[in-house]
DNA sequence: CTCCGAAATGAGTGATTACTCACTCTAATT
DNA sequence: AATTAGAGTGAGTAATCACTCATTTCGGAG
C-alpha cells in the first residue's frame, strides 16, 4: 500500500499533475484493466474520474496518448528498476546460493507485483496490438532486465552454482517460470485455492534442480 | 497446411456451413487475431469476407456470438484433443523416458500449434474479459488437460522417473515452460533469431533436470 | 417453367464513439 | 482592480458502431 502510493506519488509528482489529472489516470488504469483498452470509452473514464470528457483531451491529445502516458513511464521508472533492484547485492555476495537469491527476489516483490497487476494486465493486453508500446517495452524493460539478469547469472556460473547453458536461455527459462506462476496464480486461475508460499518454494526448487549443477 | 485444412474442414463439416459462412469465420479469425475483438468491426469482417454485413447477423445473432462460435468449438473439438492426443502411448510404455515423451509431444504438435496461433491469440486476448469463454476454457480445456497430464505424470512417478511433487504442481510447471517457450518465440519476440530445435532441447533438459529424480 | 423457402443483401437505424471548441472559472501577477 | 494564462467545462460533431428489415437472389422440387 505504502509502496504503491509512493510509486503513483512519484509518477504524479514528477510531472506536477493536478488533482483531476490524477483522477483521470487512476480511472483510466481501472477501466483499461477491467475492460481492455479498445472496449473502454473516454466518456466512461471521465465519468469514473468525476471529470468532464473535455478535460481528458485537454491533457491527452488522443485516447491512445492516454494509454501510452500511463504505461510508458511505468515501464521506465518502475517495472525495470523493480525487477532489477538489489541485484548488486548478489555481486556483493550477499546471497551465497541461487535459491536464497531467488527466494528473496520473489518474496520481496510479490506484494508489489500483485498491486501492479492492473497495469501489468494492460501491458499484456495491449503490447501485442500497439507497436509503439511493444518497441518501448522491448527497449526499456526487456533489454535492461535481460542484461542485469545475465550479469547475475554469469556471476553464479563463475561460482559453479549454475550449469553452463547460455545466460540468455537461463534468463528466459527463469523469468518464464516466475511469470508463469504469477500469471497462473493471479490472472488465469485466481479462483483456485493456492498455497502461495508452498507453490513459490516448489517453483524455486524446480528452477534450481533444473539449473543447479550437481557436484 | 494439410492438418490445418482438416481442422477447419472438420469444424465446417459438422455444422454444414455454406461457403459464405466459412468465409465469414476465416475473416473473423484473421481480424480478431490482428486487431483484437473489441477493435474489430463487423463491417470490416464482412468486407474482408466478401459478404454483406447483414449476412453475418443472419448466422450469428450478435458480434459476441460470432466470437464464441469461433473459439468454443475449437476448444472442445481441437485444442483439448490435440494436447491430449497419444497420451495413452505413454501408458503403453511407448516412451520409456520422460524426455522422449516430452520431445515427441512438443515436436509433434509444434507446426500445428504455430498455425493455430491466430486462434490462440484470440483466446489469450479475450479469456480475461469474457467470463463465458473463461468458464468454457476452464471446463473443457484446463480440466481435461490437467487430468490427462496428471495421469501421465503419475505413470512416470510410479516408474520412479519423476520426483514426488504433487502431480498438479508438476503439470503446472511443465505446461508453463512449454507455453512459455511458444509465447516467447511466436508472440512476444518473433523478431529475434531463434534456434528452435536447440531451444526446445534446452527447455526439455531444463524441465527434466528439474523434475527428474537423481538416483 | 413455376414456385417456394432459405440465403443474401445493403440501405437505414439509433446509439455510441473519439474528439472539438467556444466559453467559464480560478488563482497568481502586476 | 485589471490582466492573463491555463484548467476545466459540456454541448456539439462527424464518423462509426452493432444491428434490423424490407427486398432481391438463388437453387432445388414439382
Amino acid at each position: 500500500m505504502i509502496e504503491e502510493e509512493l510509486m503513483l506519488q512519484q509518477l504524479f509528482d514528477e510531472d506536477k499533475l493536478t488533482d483531476k489529472q490524477k483522477k483521470i489516470i487512476t480511472a483510466a488504469i481501472e477501466t483499461f484493466s477491467e475492460k481492455g483498452y479498445a472496449a473502454s470509452s473516454t466518456s466512461e473514464i471521465a465519468k469514473k474520474a468525476g471529470v468532464a470528457e473535455g478535460t481528458i483531451f485537454r491533457h491527452y491529445k488522443t485516447k491512445k496518448d492516454l494509454l501510452v502516458s500511463i504505461v510508458a513511464p511505468l515501464m521506465t521508472k518502475f517495472i525495470a528498476p523493480l525487477v532489477v533492484k538489489d541485484f548488486n547485492k548478489v555481486l556483493d555476495r550477499e546471497y551465497e546460493t541461487v535459491e536464497e537469491f531467488l527466494r528473496a527476489t520473489i518474496e520481496n516483490r510479490r506484494d508489489l507485483l500483485i498491486r501492479m497487476l492492473p497495469v501489468v494486465k494492460i501491458m499484456l493486453q495491449e503490447i501485442p496490438f500497439q507497436p509503439e508500446l511493444r518497441a518501448q517495452f522491448f527497449d526499456l524493460v526487456v533489454k535492461n532486465i535481460f542484461n542485469s539478469v545475465e550479469k547475475v547469472i554469469k556471476g553464479y556460473q563463475e561460482k559453479g552454482l549454475l550449469i553452463d547453458m547460455p545466460p540468455e536461455s537461463i534468463a528466459r527459462l527463469t523469468i518464464t517460470n516466475i511469470l508463469g506462476f504469477l500469471f497462473s496464480r493471479y490472472i488465469l486461475f485466481p479462483q483456485l485455492e493456492w498455497d502461495d508460499e508452498l507453490e513459490i518454494e516448489r517453483t524455486i526448487q524446480f528452477i534450481m534442480h533444473g539449473l543447479g549443477k550437481k557436484d
